[in-house]
DNA sequence: CTTGCCGTAACATTTTCTGTTACAGATGTG
DNA sequence: CACATCTGTAACAGAAAATGTTACGGCAAG
């Protein structure tokens, strides 16, 4: 399983409720969107229940069922999406703590956790920076 | 195995040859590295086996063997290493191929392939803000 | 009450990373 | 030249995580 598809999957979920409400369909199952990113109901309604735990869809249960937008597509960055699946760090410090009697086995960790903090933030920034209706716009003219 | 250590691993050994050439010590075994580290040393072979086809370090063979860095600790940047080393993207695309047939199926990929080569153009910018020399002078102070 | 769909547990499968052993090859030293 | 030392790499075991799949209880509209 090479890299976490969570972002994608929760992405393409969301825009496709976008572009569905905008023609004019309140909501969609499960099963609708699994069937536009091709993989498993169970999937889409675990992705979708991350979402919903943000606050960045409702559901309606019982007969007639489904999910819809919270708010609107310009009110949703793709870092909002990456907080509520729970995204992981693009790099992990040493599995098995360093030898602490080596002067770099002792501050190396320090000095990586303050480097890939500074990594972080950049990868922050530039996803609080594009939106689902971003991500629509883009979507439909390609 | 949560996130990719290999970044760490290299870094922490580079840093480590640093400090020792500092030190007046030439060369260092794989096993004097993994000492720091504390891992096996086929990892850290494996590890500067690939920081020597980059370039970054240099390998003496038979007796008396061991890894020293190719050129200056100012000249070694985070972004080298991460290139070295192969850095796998934080964010994947879909598993499988989604629905073509859907407009949202047809038009996601090329949207986020174009997001997320912004946000790894940005992880890149902050790499190469980083060199070998700032981590060893960071690693020392904590 | 029936039907449709969500919520979630349980499990199989696949992939990847890490760690470990083993051994061939290279090279300085005596 | 023989030897000791260390690299390069293959082969394999074990663990962890993501994904996919089946199954079933629960809820709510009609």
């Amino acid at each position: 399983m090479a890299a976490n598809s969570r972002l994608t999957i929760a992405t393409h979920a969301l825009t496709w409720l976008a572009l569905a409400h905008r023609r004019g369909q309140e909501v969609l199952t499960s099963d609708q969107v699994a069937a536009s990113v091709n993989t498993n109901p169970v999937i889409i309604r675990r992705s979708l229940g991350d979402l919903r735990r943000a606050g960045l869809v409702e559901v309606r249960h019982g007969a007639g069922a489904g999910w819809s937008l919270a708010r609107a597509p310009e009110e949703i960055t793709l870092l909002q999406v990456y907080d509520a699946v729970g995204g992981e760090q693009p790099f992990g410090l040493h599995h098995t703590e360093p030898n602490l009697e080596c002067p770099v086995g002792r501050g190396i960790r320090p000095a990586l956790t303050q480097t890939y903090g500074r990594v972080e933030q950049a990868i922050r920034r530039e996803l609080a920076d594009t939106s689902i209706a971003d991500m629509l716009r883009e979507t439909v003219t390609n």
